[in-house]
DNA sequence: ATAGTGAGTTTACAAACGTAGACAAATGGA
DNA sequence: TCCATTTGTCTACGTTTGTAAACTCACTAT
């Protein structure tokens, strides 16, 4: 029953994004990052909080009446997850289809190609393993 | 003033694949087909043509009280918008990130990375012209 | 005790979504 | 004429999402 169909909305995002980027933090540290970085209230981040919580994604642990909360799904399952999802509805499943499309529109840096370059051949390598 | 700035949302996609695949399709077909697809009520696929209208991703045509509707995106558009969008959300924009994240989970076929080094060889090529 | 503070929980609310029933105008028969 | 049908518009409603104020409980300095 692990359920890994959790989606996440933009603003679950950002504070998933919190959580990925240094682990066990507390609601306050939370709060103050993201009122920071997002402009949001503190009720607004304890809320999405919450709803992470509710659904899976976050767990939380009290010690006294200070909340701690870790991710409990990672960013590349999210991440996946959701791209899968794009590369399904947008590209008809196609891959190069979508990489395609991008660079038709912007221009990828010299260290971006050479990252895509290494990573084909890893992929490669994967491949007839 | 081209605002292409049009989010789809998932049933709207439906809506939209519908006109991709064939021009201009009157109200009639679309509700038939994307009922028969989709399980959706008359109303339902309307609602949807009447909404894509006013956020302009599709023009429609009035011939006597049928309407015909044509669509005012491409795909390619619509797709690129929602890539970029998960690009950024999920992978801070680096594209290389988003494609070892896939290659991690599942196998590219030759074919496809065979199409992949083209595009990037065709990237490269755009970079310094 | 007592008033602040810090922390989390409840309640709220508008906009966006997915879905669809009710309704009106036109139209084609009977 | 008068009804049934076709086609599109209006109205509707529960859920999700983004945002946050209000409230409550524990703790601390006076």
């Amino acid at each position: 029953m692990e359920k890994e169909n959790i989606a996440l909305t933009s603003a679950e995002w950002s504070v998933m994004e919190c959580l990925w980027e240094s682990a066990p933090r507390t609601g306050r540290e939370l709060t103050e990052e993201l009122g920071k970085t997002c402009g949001w209230s503190r009720s607004t981040t304890l809320t999405l909080l919450s709803r992470l919580e509710a659904k899976g994604a976050v767990g939380a642990e009290s010690d006294g009446r200070v909340k701690t909360f870790v991710p409990r799904v990672s960013r590349e399952e999210a991440a996946l997850r959701e791209t899968e999802d794009l590369l399904t509805r947008a590209y008809r499943g196609s891959l190069s289809l979508m990489v395609s499309t991008l660079t038709k529109k912007q221009t990828l840096s010299r260290e971006e190609l050479d990252e895509l370059y290494a990573i084909l051949k890893q992929a490669e390598g994967d491949g007839h393993a």
